[in-house]
DNA sequence: GAGTATACTTAGGATGTCGATG
DNA sequence: CATCGACATCCTAAGTATACTC
């Protein structure tokens, strides 16, 4: 019995249950908070000894899984009352008053334990272990070091592209794939290389030879569209063996990875304390980071500018910098910042050979760094750069922002590649870090990052086989869970009520993953962004509202913004409210008894290959199919399809909570709408005070004219007649030079610089009015004001107070909508939704395939391409 | 078994490109 | 023909998941 591998899931669940369930009751609980308390304090607030009972307040009998366990398809969507965009705003809503902590005593309900007489331990311990032993995975798991299964064929001078496709079982177009030989492509990765290796120091000398180079492109991308198709693996074609997956390729070669040129300095001094400063490269190097990110967010960002600065300061003490750097403040990087400018002025103005050549520059790159031979069919390489020094961008409120990020030697940098191919040539006067033949291992190359010492790859581009294949892998998992994913429902939800807190919560967070996409959410360290994902939500990020509301509001990945309504099923609101009420305090965890791991290890229980983020791929991807399904008109144009093709991609990109910032030119002009309400709403408070002035008994009979406009603070007013008063000199400037100009061409006497100062003084004197009103709100107004006047004005500007607000409205609405189409949609677009879903579709509806996929995602895609129009996730 | 390291996917922002528009 | 904005692509940070280590 004990051999749950070919039982019907269903049962198989049930078992567990059973088996969790049976015996002594009130200890499980016992048990459980035992093991907690081995815990490290310090992690877990939560007191230990406190004896977990299982609150059901209205208790249990009446559970009914019918109408919650049911298929996505059929449930109600959780109706989600979002606030739509990343909103800086928040503080909004955290403590809602409403939830019931205190509630509590009530509920050690007794009644609860019934069958509950298992010795916990001893049952719990066999399904853990079967899990681990009994499950497939396990087996693969011998090689320790990696084995690399040498080619019949010893010789490897010969490139290995010839060799395997000959062996290669199934080509697509089986005949030619040896024409392709000739071709001067491959001698690039063979030795024969030395126009790209001379070009790692001197670049220039290539583009000399290139001929005309316009048809030049063209007829590369000819040549390269030929080759393409010459060589097409079709592994999506070929019959899938049980093969050890484990092993990711039989032969690899490449040629190592492109290093960013060396700092070329460029002398352009900052300025500290005002005076210009003499930098060692180095030094001018890392200001000039600094220098070209001025004005961005990041470099108005505190923590970024004091990470910055410690470690600038710190390389110029290091290289003697006179005088010392010692105060961010001092500094001046708008120097910097200007040559950047101007660079880019620069770059834009080049002629079309300059163009042309640099271009050309990119693509040899690309044909030398960007391609490798798996198994000897050729394969793009995704990211062959490494990645060049500079200031660390880190995300949210990331600690480290700023941090200066090193230049990477070759010395750091280890290879992968097969144990005959060729090793590429390190970059003059260096040498690799390591080289290694791990066959198990998609990466050609890795290296480690100083600021977060994090671990960097460089991989094959996505539409390479390898990515491909596993991109197939995981939307078969997927597809896997949709089989099964009603038991698995249905025995989240029994779990829901299970005595023992920890199954209670996985069960919880199962239920949350399912119904909202959320991500797992592993632990994090301090050195990291402070943003959670499902087991690691804290109790400030959960709100409850009678009667069956639960509120999330939190950062999650990326800091972006979660922030949701929606009804839940009454047991994992009261469950909530439970889990809530123990740690009752800001900073506690929600599931305190649960991590990813163990969450994912009952996954991997009910359905081999499952995790959590399997819900994400398979919700996504089901929910899209659904949609699509109800919205396209058959009948309709491709117009109107593809409407609905973006209108479900949009429902996905919703549950996915994938969003972005609003663009700068979007939040400029937002910023400019209203400041312009602002204006506005500052003249209506001239005028309001004008007319007290006027009329101060209107005090009494007219309260609402000592009400302040709203929005309108005293830095804002004061900010913004120093504009208005800015603004009116340079006016007077204007009207002087002109004036000058005119005299100038009738030959009479210009007017003298002392008679434009005694026409700026009017401006001086209105400004000192302007401050003075501002202080004792009196405000005479212009000449002949009468209440009645300022009455008829303030009417008007309220018309435009409003008009302006509509527009605004108008573009916010407007530009939402515009912004999901183009971006939030992207992202599950590439990552979540099966794209075989997107190429029937096209099929049965005739749409063209280019309308819905770019190149690129063709590219990624083509494994899906093949299907017909009826499949089905 | 917790903590750490590794390897790979997912993600939004930055940058580049290209077509519409004034 | 310059500018601007939409969109594609590039870049690399930030996750997940699992293997490894002590």
């Amino acid at each position: 019995m004990s051999d749950s591998e070919d039982m019907p899931l269903a049962e198989r669940k049930k078992q567990i249950i059973n088996n969790n369930n049976n015996h002594h009751s009130t200890d499980d609980d016992n048990i459980d908070s035992g093991s907690d308390s081995d815990t490290p304090l310090g992690k877990r607030k939560r007191p230990p000894v406190r004896k977990k009972v299982i609150d059901d307040d209205d208790d249990d009998g009446d559970y009914q899984s019918s109408d919650s366990a049911a298929p996505l398809s059929k449930r109600t969507r959780p109706d989600i009352k979002r606030s739509s965009y990343k909103e800086e705003s928040d503080d909004a809503s955290y403590g809602s008053p409403s939830v019931s902590k205190k509630s509590s005593s009530s509920l050690s309900d007794a009644g609860e334990s019934s069958d509950s007489d298992t010795p916990l331990a001893a049952k719990k311990k066999p399904v853990a272990k079967a899990s681990t032993n009994g499950s497939s995975n396990g087996t693969a798991r011998v090689k320790k070091e990696p084995k690399y299964k040498e080619e019949s064929s010893s010789d490897s001078d010969v490139p290995l592209s010839k060799k395997s496709s000959t062996s290669s079982k199934t080509k697509a177009k089986p005949s030619k794939s040896i024409k392709v030989k000739e071709e001067p492509e491959e001698p690039t990765l063979g030795k024969s290389k030395s126009a790209i290796d001379s070009k790692q120091t001197s670049s220039k000398k290539r583009i000399k030879d290139e001929p005309d180079s316009k048809s030049n492109a063209k007829r590369i991308k000819k040549e390269e569209e030929e080759a393409d198709e010459e060589e097409e693996h079709a592994w999506w074609l070929q019959e899938r063996e049980n093969e050890d997956d484990s092993v990711k390729w039989k032969t690899l070669v490449h040629n190592g990875v492109y290093f960013p040129p060396p700092y070329v300095p460029h002398g352009v001094k900052m300025k500290y304390d005002g005076k210009p400063v003499t930098l060692a490269p180095e030094v001018e190097e890392v200001a000039s980071f600094f220098g070209a990110l001025l004005y961005t967010e990041h470099a108005e960002n505190p923590v970024f500018q004091q990470n910055f600065f410690k470690d600038f300061s710190k390389l110029a003490k290091k290289h003697k910098t006179v005088p010392e750097i010692t105060s961010f403040g001092k500094c001046d990087f708008t120097p910097l910042y200007e040559h950047f400018q101007n660079e880019k002025e620069k770059k834009k103005n080049m002629t079309k050979e300059e163009k042309n050549a640099q271009k050309a520059e990119k693509q040899a790159l690309e044909e030398h760094y960007g391609v490798c031979y798996l198994d000897g069919r050729k394969e793009k390489v995704g990211n062959f750069r490494i990645e060049p020094p500079g200031l660390f961008r880190g995300r949210g409120k990331h600690p480290k922002t700023g941090c200066l990020k090193l230049r990477v030697m070759p010395e750091q940098v280890t290879l992968n590649l097969s144990k005959d191919a060729p090793i590429p040539k390190a970059p003059e006067g260096h040498k690799w870090g390591k080289i290694v033949h791990d066959d198990t291992k998609t990466w050609l190359a890795t290296w480690k990052e100083n600021v977060n010492d994090s671990t960097k790859y460089v991989f094959l581009a996505a539409g390479s086989s390898l990515k491909g294949q596993s991109d197939f892998k995981k939307f078969e998992t997927a597809r896997e869970l949709k089989k099964c994913v009603a038991d698995i429902r249905k025995a989240y939800m029994t779990d829901l009520k299970d005595k023992k807190m920890f199954i209670r919560q996985r069960a919880t967070a199962m239920y949350l993953i399912d119904r909202l996409a959320l991500r797992a959410g592993n632990e994090k360290g301090e050195d990291e962004a402070d943003t959670v994902g499902c087991c690691s939500l804290r109790y400030e990020h959960v709100t409850l509202e009678k009667p069956n509301l639960l509120h999330l509001d939190f950062l999650g990945k990326d800091s972006i913004r979660f922030q949701k309504t929606m009804e839940v099923d009454e047991q994992v609101f009261k469950n909530i409210r439970l889990f809530k009420r123990e740690p009752a305090q800001e900073g506690d965890e929600l599931f305190d008894r649960l991590k990813t791991s163990e969450l994912n290890k009952h996954l991997q229980s009910l359905m081999k290959g499952l995790t959590a983020k399997v819900f994400r791929t398979y919700n996504a991807s089901f929910t899209f199919q659904d949609q699509l399904k109800k919205l396209t008109p058959a009948n309709g144009t491709v117009a109107e399809k593809l409407l609905a093709y973006n209108r479900a991609n949009r429902e996905v990109a919703v549950l996915c909570n994938h969003q972005r910032a609003v663009s700068k030119g979007h939040a400029l002009q937002m910023d400019k709408i209203v400041d312009k309400i602002r204006a506005l709403k500052y003249q209506k408070m001239k005028l309001k005070r004008t007319i007290l002035t006027l009329e101060p008994k209107l005090k009494k009979k007219r309260p609402e004219l000592l009400e302040p406009e709203s929005d309108l603070e005293e830095d804002w007013i004061i900010e913004y007649e120093a504009q208005l008063m800015e603004k009116e000199r340079e006016k007077i400037k204007l009207k002087f030079d002109k004036e000058n100009e005119k005299r100038k061409e009738n030959k009479e006497k210009p007017l003298s610089a002392k008679e434009l100062k005694e026409m700026l003084k009017e401006v001086d004197a209105r400004e000192k009015e302007l401050a003075k009103e501002r202080k004792t709100g009196v405000v005479p107004g212009s000449k002949g004001a009468t209440v009645e006047k300022c009455d008829a004005q303030m009417l008007k500007l309220d018309d435009r107070i409003a008009a302006t607000r509509t527009t605004m409205v108008d573009k916010v609405g407007f530009c939402i909508a515009e912004e999901n189409k183009q971006t939030a949609l992207s992202t599950s677009k590439i990552n979540y939704i099966d794209p075989r879903i997107s190429a029937a579709w096209c099929q049965k509806y005739d749409v063209p395939l280019e309308k819905i996929f770019t190149k690129t995602l063709r590219e990624k895609f083509k494994w899906a391409m093949t299907v017909d129009g009826n499949w089905e996730f």
